[in-house]
DNA sequence: GGAACTCGCCAC
DNA sequence: AAACGTGGCGAGTTCC
């Protein structure tokens, strides 16, 4: 994979990229030490009676008993090695290499219950090592994590010393011990301003699609709505209710297939990973539950009754997918690969270009990564400069693909949000003119003197 | 004794 | 015909 700037303007991008990049790490992001350092010592604890409860099972004693050497309960190997090679149980799934794998999904599926134990301690050990690495990066309460930019292949950036981009998020228990540790300067609060859906607006700037620039323009149309009320047969869709298979269609099939996953996948884990329903036959009763109905009664009631039944409509589905509701995309997509495979690279919109090996994903996947990010980047360059120029007491602190965080005066607030916004949906759209779509960006403020897990 | 690989898991 | 794109990191393990 070979890849440069090829015109000025992309050079110059990554440039004042850089610089302002440079800025936010040198602010960095304050912790709060003596948090981590108490937090360390609670989650150690747990994880001792943790281990202490998994050892007395007879499930441990077994595995013991069966093993000549020492047994590592924190080892993948010897649990996989144990599990498929001496007690013989078939792996729900395989690893890359072929092997038995042991994540969550895979012991799940096993259905033992003496692993929960195991797999909790691991949970909380993973929150330990993140407050951990922020105790040895920290210099004075402040990390100064590094980011890159050049060493993505999609031309994002990535973040190292620690990792800022991977913080958890989703899950709340984790989301809490972690994020308690960032914390604003005395008297600050934290804000992040974020795109709405950054990488679908990119994408449309190169496939131009209709429909797509449709959704994306109107503020009460909503693809990820839609796409649920077809895959989930809904008579219509009940905000209060209908929630979570919203957030199902929007990861388990609109994304997916964005980045070229396929109908199989997709129906699996949308009814079996995150609809909690069997493989074969449905009987009533199953599954996740919304208001008052479980999915399976619900799919049954629609002429779904099993796993194959519900394959075959995710098939027809994305046969839609592609073909009726974003068929300019679909052929973007052929039209880019064809041109890619007779030039040999690909020339982005913005003077980047691509070339080398590359299969047809990866070509068709790495525009559209590389300007979501350049949207953000140029907003945070931007907004950079303007906290210099102004000087602000406000500060830039980092940036997570298709955001920006910082560290925030309350009394700039009001004056920050108002010119960050015009920046990202006035002056952007107005430097990169092939920009055919309205961009929109989202303000969240956390607590003044408040951490990174207190939303305002 | 360290480099390189594998696995699992966090983010977008 | 096959089948999810981009990263970082820790721990365990294997290779040299």
């Amino acid at each position: 994979m070979i890849y440069n700037p090829h015109t000025k303007d992309a050079f110059d991008l990554l440039m004042a990229g850089s610089l302002a990049l440079q800025k936010a790490e040198q602010n960095g992001f304050r912790i709060d030490t003596d948090y981590c350092t108490r937090k360390i010592h609670q989650l150690e604890r747990k994880m001792v009676s943790l281990e202490e409860e998994f050892k007395e099972t007879s499930f441990f004693r077994h595995w013991e008993h069966s093993t000549s050497g020492k047994v590592n309960i924190n080892s993948p190997t010897q649990l996989s090695n144990y599990l498929y090679n001496i007690k013989k149980l078939k792996p729900a799934k395989l690893t890359e290499t072929g092997k038995g794998s042991t994540d969550e999904e895979a012991l799940d599926a096993l259905n033992i219950p003496e692993l929960k134990a195991l797999a909790q301690k691991g949970k909380l050990k993973k929150c330990k090592d993140v407050l951990q690495g922020f105790m040895t990066e920290q210099v004075d309460g402040v990390l100064h994590p590094s980011y890159n930019l050049h060493l993505v292949v999609s031309y994002r950036s990535s973040s190292n010393s620690p990792n800022m981009q991977n913080l958890s998020k989703r899950d709340p228990e984790a989301l809490k011990i972690i994020r308690t540790a960032i914390i604003p300067r005395e008297g600050n609060q934290l804000m992040e301003v974020d795109f709405k859906q950054a990488e679908v607006c990119a994408n449309a700037c190169y496939n131009k699609d209709e429909n797509l620039i449709e959704y994306l323009s109107d503020p009460d149309k909503d693809m990820h709505r839609d796409m649920a009320v077809q895959i989930f047969k809904l008579d219509e869709y009940d905000k209060s209710i209908h929630k979570g298979l919203r957030y199902t269609a929007k990861n388990g099939f609109v994304f997916p297939q964005f980045y070229g996953d396929y109908y199989k996948n997709c129906a699996n884990n949308m009814a079996c990973t995150q609809g909690q329903l069997p493989q074969g036959k449905w009987k009533t009763g199953q599954g996740v539950q919304f208001g008052e109905t479980f999915l399976s009664d619900h799919l049954i009631s629609k002429g779904i009754k099993s796993f194959d039944n519900f394959t075959d409509h995710i098939k027809e589905i994305e046969d839609d997918f592609w073909g009726n509701r974003f068929p300019e995309y679909a052929e973007w997509k052929d039209i880019w690969w064809k041109t890619y495979k007779k030039y040999g690279y690909v020339s982005f919109l913005n003077g980047f270009m691509c070339q080398g090996v590359m299969n047809k994903k990866e070509v068709c996947n790495y525009p559209g990564q590389a300007l979501g990010f350049h949207f953000l980047l140029w907003v945070f360059i931007e907004t950079s400069k303007l906290a210099e120029k102004e000087k602000l007491q406000s500060m830039l602190i980092g940036q997570v693909h298709d955001s920006e965080i910082l560290d925030l005066h309350p009394d700039e607030a009001e004056y920050l949000q108002e010119k960050i916004n015009k920046i990202a949906t006035e002056d952007l759209p107005n430097h990169w003119k092939f920009i055919n779509i309205p961009l929109v960006v989202e303000f969240e403020k956390y607590k003044i003197n408040g951490s990174w897990a207190e939303k305002e």
